[in-house]
DNA sequence: CCGTATCCATTCCGATACTG
DNA sequence: CAGTATCGGAATGGATACGG
């Protein structure tokens, strides 16, 4: 009797997140929270997805420590869902996305949403693997080990 | 009569991405290849998935321009399985889907893989959110807009 | 407006058997 | 070793009806 596999248990950090962001909506939600989105209607009417399903996904990120709820700011009954650090924390990860798509996925005349600097208004962002020194590493600059607990640096 | 939702006409980058690699498996394959797995057999060792589904992502990274199949090296009449610079660049996403399951998904005291710069041998590699001047960004610091073609700047 | 519950088609995926 | 074929159970996700 096929059973999922899950990865919960993975030695790999990469593996242990698929869990639960792995799919093809829970991102979106993330990012539309990262741009203010609180409300329930609104996740819905951005994302155009069925209510049933935002509902599972957000109790999922709720459960997951990734969103809280809060009573609704505007005196209605409602909750609002709102990041938390570990949701916010997915903040490279969603850039990293967005600049490969953006790179990728995309004819060169297509409009797209992009990401800018608040400060300076420039369209910019780029993301970057770095080491600790500051240097900008590749793939082929890296390996993979195993450790445990904080670095030891 | 339900149809799945496609995000290949989203205006967004990040949805995009999410129908190429929004699921359990397709990353790790990337991770993989990233560290030099090329053939069929070790990605298969490797993820412990069916074989059949192996065959089907495998065969969909490379359709999608992400990886490409070459002659066995070693003389054998199978295939070797290589990324593609598409599918090179999604090492940050890599990079930064690792650091968040790091932070968040284990104990302080577990044993996990991690990465290393190859030339100091340290363990660092964070990930960051850059502006043009190389100021890191954060989520409260950048904003997102609509845009047309490369980047003006 | 905010959700929950139900129903159903589609898709996913694990096990296994089979071919070269 | 490198795949393909098939099968069946499970999860996904869309439509929609319903309740607060």
């Amino acid at each position: 009797m096929p059973k999922r596999t899950t990865h919960e248990n993975a030695s790999c950090p990469v593996a242990r997140p698929l869990d639960l962001i792995g799919d093809g909506w829970t991102l979106l939600i993330i990012r539309d929270a990262l741009e203010g989105v609180t409300r329930f209607g609104q996740f819905q009417k951005n994302l155009g997805l069925a209510k049933n399903i935002l509902s599972a996904r957000l109790h999922a990120l709720v459960s997951n420590g990734m969103l809280e709820t809060i009573p609704a700011t505007d005196g209605s009954s409602y909750q609002e869902y709102v990041l938390t650090e570990k949701g916010r924390a997915l903040f490279p990860v969603i850039a990293a996305l967005r600049q490969w798509g953006d790179a990728y996925l995309f004819d060169d005349d297509e409009v797209r949403a992009r990401l800018v600097d608040r400060e300076s208004g420039r369209p910019v962002a780029r993301v970057e693997v770095l080491a600790e020194d500051g240097r900008i590493l590749g793939p082929e600059t890296t390996a993979v080990t195993m450790a445990a607990g904080r670095p030891a640096g």
